[in-house]
DNA sequence: AGCACGCCGACT
DNA sequence: GTCGGCGTGCTC
């Protein structure tokens, strides 16, 4: 795939010694100079795993960046331990892409790899000890815990350090090791653990004593005549390889398994007839994804609107590199995709599809699998380590020439890609948090359809308003789809004012009476309710009514959530639990009330309000085990729930039909949260949830409950105008100096102390404003959650104007400026945390 | 990041 | 005297 560099080509007559500038997969921000050993010089390629000692000890993968014949200056560059890969597994353009990454994000081009590759392809070394056999300790005096130590060696042959330190119950063990290696009683050595391991399935076939009609037919009579049961083993070997029709179908043999799934068969007969050497055992390494059926002959049938989109998006694609779709929810923004996709494959290119983790469910994938059967790879976090690592080294082997995956799927080393679709490209699960490189995937694929020629199309019913504005100025080719899938009609927004209602009289436990009416006519119509509630546990916290107490974390800045059901606060920040307490911390009091309410409190209060109807719950806390959200669906979608509760996790990539109505509920919430971001989430959000209401014929009904119907936002839901709301919104952008009209950089400043986050942030101010200006560097500011797991955080935001030319100076000194402040002895190593286009 | 190593204070 | 706490510097 990749050619070497031509200096190498012809083999010199004189033994040159060549060099590799390696990526290690850590945060600093260099690469190490390694030697190759010259057996390796013809096989060494850019882009190949190798196996290196750093520092000391340790043993780590890198990738190789560079290979070259210039020694270092000053110092002895080690050896290459191994050469793990004879082909590259990441490609020129993508080492070319790492930097880009680490330089626009902030961050080490280790990290970027870090992150990049799945860890199955990364190996990392355990520091281990045994004992030493030709040891003698008679006359060598030992300390309690190292002639503990010793007697535990004996026993366990090894440790890792961990280990050791665990059994010792010390937290320093290095003083120990060192003075028993140094009395050279034990030894200490790193173990590899190489983390992906292939598949393997072990089969039987006979062996060549037994691959002749005479003596097989031998065998036969001597078992027949003893009516032993081993005749069975062979006869059902037999049947499944016909040797006798040709003696080369053994070597490929049968499944073991095929053995143990027939219950005719012991599995003792056939272990004898192996140990008699009649068959022999032996292994083979097999694809996870080998029972995957090549594709269906399929016909996709686009509507006369649908076919029109896509020659748009082709027509657009031969003057801009990015296209954004803009297609309500509902109007088959799929098809347009599948069509496309075929287009580009049998043009011989690869394609990459991008979708939202949530939205990337069984049903999506089922579908587009039987369309493009085994060309398709799958990356999605749910998969094992392994799985990923196959689907990596299909891309590199060509064997898949389409992948469907997550953010991190934009890593996978393609080298010919000619369309990445970056579905519900809005989606904020696209940008990595933690850890660094703190990237957005649909910027990525941008940056990477750039490099290798490639185009985006952007898909979303509500797109970000950066990504609209592109298309308006025509920086992005623009396509809008306006009307639903076989005409069915967009859902009929009702926006219920609680204000009226509490005055009334008519909320009960939170649902109002519209509300309420229509959940029971649309269950008796044996339609499906899906009501919405962005938040989990019973309540967002208790309270004391005597004195006021409000439990809180002790880690954190928050109040902990009240779970009913599993009769616990919960801190959902740091994972501190703690059981229900049943008396006031503060004053002793019984009367503990819970305020506000969750998922939780409006699937049991709806239990009560309606108790015929089968209600379930859908939230994390309800599809933490494996298949949960897997069955939780496929009971909807039967007809066996009524009423869905649930958090955001139900507004992606579910369509059922026989939902009608759908209930909104803590709106307000989402539209007066603190950020510039508030009002498109908002509608975002409550946009996708709506598109869950009624399909095909029936429309839809949309109940939203809120304080506030007047609001600008909502309205523009109402009358689902995603134009108007933009025009609205690009104008607040403006004024304000929001993106899309700056770039924003947020420093986050941790530390354990407040006053060493609060100073060094001060600190960090200061020194940026010195050089960018005091109107370009907001805060330090203390963020709504100030103290998570012990840690005081500030945050300082940066706007830089967007038609800044000379951004990567710019980025190179608030990088700078940061390390400076890390490093200072004054603020006792703070932590900051650069992330470069916030969201 | 991880680790070696050094210096300091607090315990058996 | 050990033990454990950091702080610091380095890794090809």
């Amino acid at each position: 795939m990749l050619k070497k560099p031509t200096m190498f080509e012809n083999a010199p007559a004189e033994r040159i010694t060549l060099f590799a500038d390696v990526i290690l997969p850590l945060p600093i921000p260099k690469l190490f100079t390694y030697r190759i050993p010259f057996e390796l010089n013809e096989i060494v390629q850019v882009g190949a795993r190798v196996i290196v000692q750093f520092g000391n000890k340790k043993v780590l993968t890198a990738v190789i960046a560079k290979l070259h014949q210039t020694p270092p200056q000053h110092y002895q560059a080690k050896y290459i331990l191994e050469l793990l890969d004879t082909e590259p597994i990441v490609t020129f353009k993508q080492i070319e892409l790492f930097q880009w990454l680490a330089d626009y994000y902030l961050c080490s081009i280790g990290e970027v790899l870090n992150v990049a590759l799945p860890s199955g392809m990364k190996i990392t070394s355990q520091s281990m000890i045994e004992l030493n056999p030709n040891a003698t300790w008679e006359n060598i005096e030992l300390s309690e815990k190292e002639e503990k130590l010793l007697q535990l060696l004996k026993e366990k042959k090894t440790l890792s350090y961990n280990e050791a330190a665990v059994f010792l119950e010390l937290k320093n063990i290095y003083h120990i090791i060192k003075s028993l290696s140094q009395k050279e009683l034990i030894i200490v050595y790193e173990e590899v653990k190489e983390r992906y391991q292939p598949k393997k399935v072990k089969k039987i076939r006979l062996t060549r004593d037994y691959l002749d009609k005479a003596d097989l037919e031998k065998l036969f009579k001597y078992l027949e005549q003893r009516e032993s049961k081993q005749l069975d083993v062979l006869l059902l070997y037999l049947r499944n390889v016909p040797v006798f029709r040709d003696w080369t179908l053994n070597e490929n043999g049968l499944e073991k398994s095929i053995f143990r799934s027939n219950p005719h068969i012991s599995n003792s007969s056939l272990e004898t007839l192996i140990k008699n050497g009649v068959f022999e055992e032996f292994e083979v390494i097999v694809s996870r994804f080998a029972d995957i059926q090549p594709a269906d002959s399929y016909e996709l049938k686009l509507t006369s609107e649908q076919s029109e989109v896509v020659d748009k998006i082709m027509d657009l694609f031969a003057e801009k590199d990015t296209v954004l779709l803009h297609g309500i929810t509902g109007s088959g923004k799929t098809e347009i995709y599948i069509d496309l996709i075929q287009k580009v494959l049998e043009s011989g290119s690869q394609v990459l599809y991008l979708l939202p983790e949530i939205a990337l469910t069984t049903q999506i994938v089922a579908r587009l699998r039987k369309i493009f059967g085994d060309k398709m790879g799958v990356y999605h976090s749910k998969f094992s380590d392994n799985e990923r690592v196959e689907v990596w080294k299909g891309v590199v082997q060509q064997k898949f020439s389409f992948v469907v995956g997550v953010r991190s799927a934009v890593f996978l080393p393609f080298d010919n890609l000619g369309l990445i679709i970056v579905d519900e490209e809005h989606e904020p699960s696209y940008k990595q948090q933690e850890p660094a490189p703190r990237y957005h995937a649909r910027d990525v694929a941008v940056m990477i359809a750039h490099l290798q020629h490639a185009k985006v199309l952007l898909g979303s019913a509500t797109p970000a308003v950066e990504t609209y504005y592109n298309a308006q100025i025509g920086k992005y080719g623009f396509v809008a789809l306006r009307k639903r899938y076989g005409n069915a009609q967009m859902p009929e927004i009702e926006l219920v004012d609680m204000k009226e209602q509490r005055k009334q009289k008519k909320i009960r436990q939170n649902y109002s009476e519209p509300l309420l009416q229509h959940i029971q006519e649309t269950i008796q119509k044996q339609e499906q309710v899906i009501l919405f509630q962005n938040r989990r546990g019973y309540s967002p916290y208790l309270n004391c009514v005597d004195c006021g107490w409000i439990p809180k974390c002790s880690n954190c800045n928050v109040s902990l959530v009240y779970h009913q059901h599993a009769g616990e606060l919960r801190c959902h920040y740091c994972g501190f639990k703690m059981a229900t307490p049943q008396t006031c911390f503060a004053c002793g009091s019984t009367k503990m009330k819970s305020v506000g309410y969750g998922t939780e409190k409006l699937e049991d209060d709806l239990k009560l309000l309606l108790p015929n109807a089968r209600i379930r719950r859908m939230d994390l806390d309800t599809t933490r085990q494996k298949n949960a959200y897997q069955n939780l669906i496929q009971e909807f979608e039967a007809g066996q729930i009524d009423v869905l509760v649930g958090t955001q996790m139900i507004s992606k990539g579910l369509d059922f039909d026989k939902v009608s109505l759908v209930g909104i509920f803590d709106t307000d919430r989402l539209l007066y949260f603190a950020d510039f971001r508030s009002q498109e989430r908002a509608f975002q959000l409550l946009t996708q949830v709506s598109g869950r209401a009624g399909r095909r014929e029936t429309q839809g009904k949309v109940i939203v409950q809120t304080n506030n119907p007047e609001n600008h936002t909502l309205q523009k839901i109402k009358n689902n105008n995603y134009e108007s709301f933009y025009q609205e919104e690009i104008l607040e952008r403006e004024k304000y100096h929001y993106p899309p009209f700056s770039r924003l950089i947020r420093i986050a400043i941790k530390h354990r102390e407040k006053d060493y986050a609060q100073d060094a942030a001060l600190c960090l101010a200061e020194l940026l404003r010195e050089k960018l200006g005091k109107p370009r560097v907001l805060g330090p500011e203390a963020p709504l959650i100030d103290r998570v797991r012990n840690q005081y955080i500030k945050h300082i935001l940066i706007k830089l104007e967007r038609e800044k030319t000379n951004l990567k100076p710019v980025k190179h000194f608030i990088a700078q400026q940061c390390q400076k402040v890390m490093l200072d002895k004054r603020f006792k190593s703070v932590q900051v945390v650069i992330d470069v286009d916030p969201i």
